[in-house]
DNA sequence: ACAAAAGTGTTAGGCCTACACCCATGA
DNA sequence: TCATGGGTGTAGGCCTAACACTTTTGT
């Protein structure tokens, strides 16, 4: 079975897509990684990913990886680099098309390889198989731009939570501290923001107001050329 | 010569990298094009791109191709997104990983094929070979939001330049109209600026302030933390 | 003489930042 | 009772945006 069926003129790349995937606990923001069961790398840990297929886009590819790992369907994927060292990959080769996907923790059941997958906190990350630190570095930086200008933050929160929860949260990605009083009028006078349900009658003082992400607000707000920031 | 030596055990798709290049005249953006001499998409206009060797990155492709259409060794090229839908092109499977360059258009000789490549302003672009309608779009956007928040303007203007010249690039790429005392007074404030010469003498109220974009400036200011904005 | 380009300051309003106290709950 | 978390308003400073006239030169 060493057949080398596919021939060309011209020597061609090996392509993979990468995913690295965010997640939230409400302190901090975690990566999901993957322990290499298979040389070279056996043992290391790295993102999920895989060869492209010769009939999937990039994304495609990336989707389907972070379904195996996590099971999720719908969550927002975003291309934001091709790393193409090349020596990156010792066997041959490849070029990888590095994506970030943001998912909710309360919705990951664990991909069908859970024993190999675990959440690390940023600050616990182990060094990475092939160039995936680098891969990291930059996933992280894309994030902490984006997350200024868009609001995806609430990909990574359940559909309702607390303004602490998404103050921490902004804390934690871009790891600066908010004063709360600011937070909490900036974050109302932008106007994307709805109440989940009217506060219960029995609501007492400490109880928090929930929020949820109003996408419509956002979207007519957008159009109307408001630029979000922080 | 049909030889296909080059052969693997699963399918690989073939990876090239295109090079959208743009240079400013004093009025407009424009971009250089290649048109086709060969199938597919004989006769149409292209970016400037080809196949990746297989020792070099995509970065040092890009500008490997910059460099035979332009003959610019050094200018900002920056990868901005990698496309890969599977019939982009006819011929097999052809991902490509997508750059822009900013250059000086004083500087381009013409590149070897100067007699196949033309710039052209953002409104005369025609209908482009395989996906590089999308990936002009896509490279436009990317620059706009870029220019917002990194002084990558002055990669387009002469390395000396009026006030004029630099609010009329902004304005171009950004396609909005500012206040010119507004703009004279956020750019010097920025501090980023230094006056080429010292005005001569004989320098009546006509003849404008010849700017030159103080490099070392910037490096001090982000590293203070400080954040350009448009 | 007329059109076009360059230089120049001020004001008002909005936004950001800094800052402190009270209440309710659970340990 | 004490520590923790949640909710709330204001004042000052800074930045932004709006706005007009004069000079010079080339046509």
């Amino acid at each position: 079975m060493n057949e080398q069926r596919f021939c060309y003129k011209y020597p061609h790349p090996a392509v993979t897509s990468d995913c690295v995937i965010f997640g939230f606990d409400g302190v901090g923001i975690k990566v999901l990684l993957i322990q290499r069961g298979i040389e070279s790398f056996k043992g290391k840990w790295a993102f999920p990913g895989g060869f492209m297929k010769i009939d999937e886009t990039a994304e495609e590819c990336a989707r389907r990886e972070l379904e195996e790992e996590t099971g999720l369907k719908s969550a927002a994927v975003e291309q934001f680099y091709t790393f193409s060292d090349v020596n990156r990959d010792p066997r041959e080769r490849v070029i990888t098309v590095a994506h970030y996907a943001l998912v909710r923790l309360s919705e990951v059941k664990g991909g069908d390889d859970a024993a190999l997958a675990r959440w690390f906190a940023m600050d616990e990350v182990p060094s990475l198989a092939f160039d995936h630190d680098r891969i990291l570095r930059m996933a992280v930086n894309r994030l902490k731009e984006r997350i200024c200008f868009e609001p995806i933050g609430f990909e990574l929160l359940p559909e309702v939570f607390t303004m602490t929860e998404l103050q921490n949260l902004y804390e934690a990605i871009l790891e600066v501290k908010f004063d709360r009083r600011n937070f909490y009028n900036k974050m109302l006078k932008l106007g994307i923001l709805t109440e989940a349900e009217p506060r219960p009658a029995n609501a007492s003082r400490r109880t928090p107001t929930k929020y949820r992400f109003n996408a419509h607000k956002y979207a007519e707000l957008k159009q109307k050329g408001f630029r979000l920031e922080f």
